[in-house]
DNA sequence: CCATCGTGGAGGTTTACATCA
DNA sequence: TTTGATGTAAACCTCCACGAT
């Protein structure tokens, strides 16, 4: 397979390269008498980068006709623009995968350190009601009795039934800080790295 | 329908060159 | 100044999806 090479930019000049035109690049290729020269590497000029950036912010694709345009304008081939808009493409993904990974990261490191500290206020919670059966409703700063708390079978909430202590219209008291299932967050979280992972944190769950 | 072919994009790799310790 | 390691980006290869015939 004859590869397709691209000595059309000859080194020199402020930006190190300067542009040969497409007919000298022919006339390289063919005088090799089809033996593999070495690939030298294209070194794109600011003015053809910029326009490249250009047409990728309003395009991330292009059709055949502006692909040819593009190489026409840009004094290249309509392979290295494609070529070109290709890596861009790549390019830019990958930096969404790096944001996102680093997000993610980030968002674990949260949810672990979230964690620990509802298992302390658990075992806070438990220790309480074996000895002095009493907790502070975080609406009244009033003691509950702590023999009222019991853990939701479904998400393992802490809850109490107790309506005495309560704020008024309240008849039932959710101890959300003792939730202790991370699964619903992991679940949000695998749910959410999709399209908009770095759009919104989902809010805690509720049972 | 089904097979074949051409085309274009994604993902991964190779390679040339630049930069820096 | 030289050299090896590393990063960057152009070019390439392979695979797959999709539409046309």
């Amino acid at each position: 397979m004859v590869r397709d090479l691209d000595i059309n930019q000859i080194p020199g000049g402020e930006d190190e390269w300067i542009t040969a035109s497409m007919e000298d690049e022919e006339e390289t290729c063919n005088t090799n008498g089809g033996a593999a020269a070495p690939r030298r590497k294209l070194r794109l000029t600011k003015e053809q980068s910029r326009l490249l950036e250009e047409s990728f912010r309003q395009n991330h694709t292009l059709n055949p006709k502006q692909k040819e345009a593009l190489a026409l304008q840009l004094k290249l081939r309509p392979r290295q623009v494609e070529v070109w808009f290709q890596n861009r493409r790549a390019r830019s993904k990958l930096k969404q995968t790096e944001m996102e990974c680093e997000y993610l990261k980030r968002w674990f490191g949260s949810l672990t350190e979230q964690n620990r500290r509802l298992q302390r206020e658990v075992e806070e919670l438990r220790a309480m009601k074996v000895a002095p059966p009493t907790v502070m409703s975080p609406h009244s700063c009033e003691p509950l009795l702590a023999s009222t708390l019991t853990m939701c079978p479904r998400c393992e909430r802490v809850t109490t039934s107790t309506t005495a202590a309560l704020d008024k219209g309240s008849t039932k008291m959710t101890v959300a800080a003792a939730n202790t299932n991370t699964t619903t967050t992991a679940a949000a979280l695998s749910s959410k790295v999709g399209t908009s992972a770095l759009q919104s944190r989902p809010s805690s769950a509720a049972c």
